[in-house]
DNA sequence: TCAAAAGTGTTCACGATACACCCATGG
DNA sequence: CCATGGGTGTATCGTGAACACTTTTGA
């Protein structure tokens, strides 16, 4: 304990040993034209038939945030993902043997990462909006997840970690109806990404069906990040 | 530990004994037309001449957030105020001696709370924006803090956390004016607090050294988030 | 030549901004 | 009666939203 001591607080509440501290991670990632998030199974003495997000190991030597990355790009075989904070859950209700603090990551895997190696076999791909029954307090995890990713969809440039490298303007426009969950005009969308300098053409197409498409890649330089409309002048 | 055992991850790091969990808050206030922040003077022996944020205990049967709320309302002898989760900080290099995991909250104490309790003199309000020296990582807290406070003050009605029950139009823009560091024009700002629905006026007038001014009370009942300018239509 | 998806501009409405004067009170 | 802060309306501009047709390719 550093400095002085903890300021005395007249709650009568048991004192006892400190919480146990663990490290999960909500990752999400487009899958067959959905949004899916990674499950592990719970132990099935404590929760039978039910999943829970992934657990990582808290080590001492390691900020939390740099143990979630790189555990996640050896998971996933990715080089990069996109990696942040989302929330610390703790209180007395949230196991029913221990008490427990969760710090919880946000990650987003791009579509093409590989499948998951043989030894986390375990671990799944499950529908997003749809999961399975989850352990503990893990459905209010993903649903606050679900409303972040779709709250910085809406005023940063975050769909980009979804997708491939390179990617179609269609592409990109379905990636962000399917977050929403609503259609957007087609010419107004290119119109805004394209003046926000967030995308850049590359000299590629991709045929297809109909007419081919160009391919754009993000510009990792570009200013994502969009003021939101103050409240006052 | 529930469920199944953590993933494996072939980082390369030290093991040990689990990092200490701490419970910091970062609480702002108003006072004689400033922006004021709860300090607690560091260990001389560890961080000399140093201040940090108030330090409460880590309670296993109550969640952080209840913890945080309860301490600070006795602390400072008011009955409500405002309390979020700010950031969950760690990582090996935050404290000379020991791996610590610092749970930080946000909290806005109003402007009419009583002076602290005599055994608490310890604990100094000192300016937001011209701290005295932190200890460990704590201005980087404190800076996160401040810019948490002016984004949240752009796009909801957290400003009034900092006012007393009632106050005046021009009360509430220079609280406004004095978080953000710009002047706001005056029509405009009284035309889009009031018709946001975000205050309501009560019969009652403030004398002062010109005109009285009619003052106003914060509808909790409003909804004051205001919706992000979004990047895609 | 047809189906299927890509690509492209304009109009309209609303909200944000800038801006200057009269009003009520206390000393 | 005057100094001090309280209170009020309008004109302009920029941004968001709605909307339909032509183009290119592969089958």
């Amino acid at each position: 304990m550093s400095g002085i001591s903890n300021l005395s607080c007249n709650n009568e509440v048991e004192r006892g040993p400190q919480p146990h501290i663990e490290l999960r991670v909500v990752v999400f990632t487009l899958h067959q034209d959905h949004l899916q998030t990674l499950l592990s199974p719970s132990d099935p003495a404590i929760f039978p038939n039910c999943w829970e997000f992934p657990n990582f190991p808290v080590l001492p030597g390691q900020a939390l945030e740099q143990t979630a990355e790189s555990c996640l790009k050896e998971l996933l075989n990715v080089p990069e993902l996109y990696l942040e904070q989302l929330f610390t859950y703790s209180g007395p209700k949230r196991h029913p043997t221990q008490s427990l603090i969760s710090v919880v990551y946000f990650a987003l895997s791009p579509l093409d990462s590989h499948p998951l190696e043989e030894r986390k076999a375990s671990l799944l791909w499950q529908p997003a909006n749809t999961p399975p029954p989850l352990a503990m307090d893990h459905d209010e995890i993903l649903s606050y997840a679900l409303r972040r990713l779709r709250y910085k969809l809406e005023y940063s440039a975050v769909g980009f970690e979804l997708l491939p490298e390179t990617f179609t303007l269609s592409e990109l426009q379905k990636t962000y109806e399917m977050i929403l969950g609503e259609t957007l005009d087609k010419r107004n969308f290119r119109r805004r990404i394209l003046q926000g300098g967030i995308i850049e053409p590359t000299e590629d197409y991709r045929s297809g069906e109909g007419r081919p498409a160009r391919l754009y890649r993000y510009r990792p330089d570009a200013v994502a990040e969009v003021k939101a409309r103050r409240l006052f002048p």
